[in-house]
DNA sequence: CATGGGAGTTGAACGTGTTCAAGATAGTGG
DNA sequence: CCACTATCTTGAACACGTTCAACTCCCATG
């Protein structure tokens, strides 16, 4: 998922001293300010050497998003084997990828602006991140499935899409967050949370049926 | 708009010939390979001399954002002259962003990628922009208010915002639409148009008023 | 043990965005 | 007509991401 990987044996060893630098740095010095030079002057390789494994600066930050992904899955884990209840049960999905995701905030605007290139790889709508989209899809799925929620029929197979285009949202909203410790993202979910089940709850109403018909199909019709 | 601008009085020229020129070689040759070098021989000017105007490369790209701006504000008027009735109104001011847009579609995403970091001048958020999506806004606030549109007390003073956000939404779609003339784009509107305008009439429905009030409260709370 | 080739490693060199100290220019007051 | 200042203009210099031709190292094969 970070790469290419054509798999190393040993000297992964290196690509990880790399990554270990480069976190370390730009963890201390902020991303700008730390230059390629200065990672491969941390690892204790050359600078050429770190373009060997990392095709540009900003794929450092591949390593980056990787690990977080992985945190997230497993803080979801724990918390879907906990809780029953739908809208408790987004809620803490939505709050696990703000903690999980709360030490790289620093690093949002460079993993966004890699979604925002439509031809780079590392854009979540890619089709080589189509694995990634998926499992994270299907970690909704998931949060839907295991709860008492119900859901009518013409919703159930894409509301979990739905629910990660509101965690898209979500990640927007939170890669703009200034706030200490991502407060505003926080109040965010707390407040959207409730409104989407709400909304989930009314799509039983007959008067809504028609909207959540229009919905799917709009949907379904911008699907590539 | 585009700069604090303290008012230069003929070698505003300079300023617009730098403009000029850069648009014409983005619009060639792309944004990463035109080189601050050639747009300001372009232009007949120094390297510095176009620092003396642009902080960066990057406030170059707002000129052309502004100009953008300024082109749908024109098409937007014609159209809203014309057309009395809310989901026409929304649909062909929507559409005529597209319409206008097209001609930069090529290379959208290379300015979006740029636009899309937070502490970018160009980010649609940051507060360089604000009089610019103050301007945004207020074609949607135009829109609504001229049309025959029943909004309710709730909603009215912040459905331009809603609107407008929308209107991101479809920007961030168009960006990654590869379809040829931005036909998926198209075809994106013409499907939620009318979604939106019947869940704008169906919010005076009792059951949804709770839901209006939850969504109103959201976006108050959200806003910084 | 020799050897051929791939994997890993190196630092000099290049291109580009940006800065800056110095100079030109033009408008203003005496 | 002469300073004097604010505005404008210049290109060399700098820093940093990235490239690349050359080199070393390892080891599988004969």
């Amino acid at each position: 998922m970070t790469d290419p990987a054509p798999l190393s044996p040993k000297a992964e060893q290196t690509r990880q001293a790399i990554v270990d630098a480069a976190m370390r740095l730009f963890r201390s010095g902020g991303y700008e300010k730390t230059t390629m030079r200065a990672i491969a002057g941390e690892a204790g390789v050359s600078l050429g050497n770190a373009y060997y494994y990392f095709a540009s600066k900003e794929h450092l930050i591949q390593a980056y998003y990787d690990r977080m992904q992985e945190s997230h899955t497993e803080a979801v884990a724990a918390v879907l084997a906990a809780e029953p209840s739908f809208a408790p049960r987004l809620r803490k999905v939505l709050l696990a990828w703000v903690d999980v995701a709360a030490p790289y905030h620093e690093f949002a605007g460079k993993f966004f602006k890699n979604a925002a290139e439509p031809t780079s790889p590392l854009s979540p709508f890619s089709p080589e991140s189509k694995a990634a989209r998926e499992a994270a899809i299907d970690l909704f799925r998931q949060t839907v499935d295991g709860s008492d929620v119900k859901v009518t029929k013409a919703l159930r197979a894409d509301l979990p899409e739905l629910l990660w285009l509101l965690q898209m949202g979500v990640v927007l909203f939170w890669v703009y967050d200034a706030s200490p410790d991502q407060a505003r993202t926080r109040a965010l979910i707390e407040k959207a949370v409730p409104l989407v089940d709400r909304l989930i709850r009314m799509t039983r109403l007959p008067v809504v049926r028609g909207v959540v018909d229009d919905l799917v199909e709009l949907v379904h019709a911008v699907r590539s």
